[in-house]
DNA sequence: CGAATCTAAAGCCATAATAGCCTCCTGAAT
DNA sequence: ATTCAGGAGGCTATTATGGCTTTAGATTCG
């Protein structure tokens, strides 16, 4: 699978976080999209831990954006919710002949690097905002 | 994690075998990359079934590109390997309330299926060529 | 022509990571 | 103090990854 059922619930929730005004609880987004609450309130911890959300606890608590969904990009929530940098191509040589420095014995480095490239930049300039047109 | 290992893979196969002239087998592929071989080997077959590689058998046999390189997608290949469209959002609502027609209740699947138009459209036009520049 | 050999094709099995579920704890608002 | 909703952890099921063995097709040589 390309991308992650916590990466795409991430985005559905955001989705729906982004046309609503108050703070939406885990509870009723997980009804709403018809998806695992349980699974939906870590991702959405998560995205507060990222920055992305603003949480609150208490009556009336629950999630809420924390920035324009223009500042919102593809690329900062897959990395919230997975942990990491989206199509991390992991060199499969050993450590000592893959630096990815000069003169390296690993000769297809540069070409991963160059798609891992392309991907992050496509993921980053890829906001919220152009998903809700 | 945003490309599986299989897809992963099955780049670095490519990348190798669009320097080699002659079919390569799935062993010295699989050690030059470092990755296991048995699970190369499903991989170049699905290349192959998906007309991506030809494959030889027999001695001096291997797999060989079937095209040029600037034929072939990261699409193409995500596609051959995992066996269905990368990035598919599968709605989480009921079939009934989810036709993604006119009149739907799941007011989210426009928003997705845009997504989803967008990374098909950067994968298929992100070519090996590309990548090998 | 037939045997030997090389390599792809295809199956089954083990392990690792993801997806999903449940329970208790913590903090905030009334 | 009570109640509502997020925070955090462990536990199970499913899927992806990797390994192994057998079968089948193609080439070379005797």
């Amino acid at each position: 699978m390309l991308i992650t059922k916590a990466s795409e619930y991430a985005i559905l929730a955001l989705i729906v976080l982004s046309k609503e005004k108050k703070p939406m609880g885990s509870e009723s987004l997980a009804k709403q999209l018809s998806i695992p609450k349980s699974f939906l309130a870590k991702i959405l911890q998560s995205l507060a831990k990222a920055g992305i959300l603003k949480s609150f606890k208490g009556i009336n608590g629950g999630f809420a954006l924390a920035h324009e969904a223009k500042n919102i990009s593809m690329l900062d929530i897959m990395s919230a919710v997975e942990g990491k940098s989206p199509a991390v191509f992991e060199c499969s040589l050993s450590e000592s002949a893959c630096p990815s420095d000069t003169a390296s014995i690993c000769s297809i480095w540069p070409f991963l690097n160059k798609l891992q490239g392309k991907i992050d930049n496509f993921l980053a300039e890829l906001t919220l905002a152009d998903i809700l047109e």
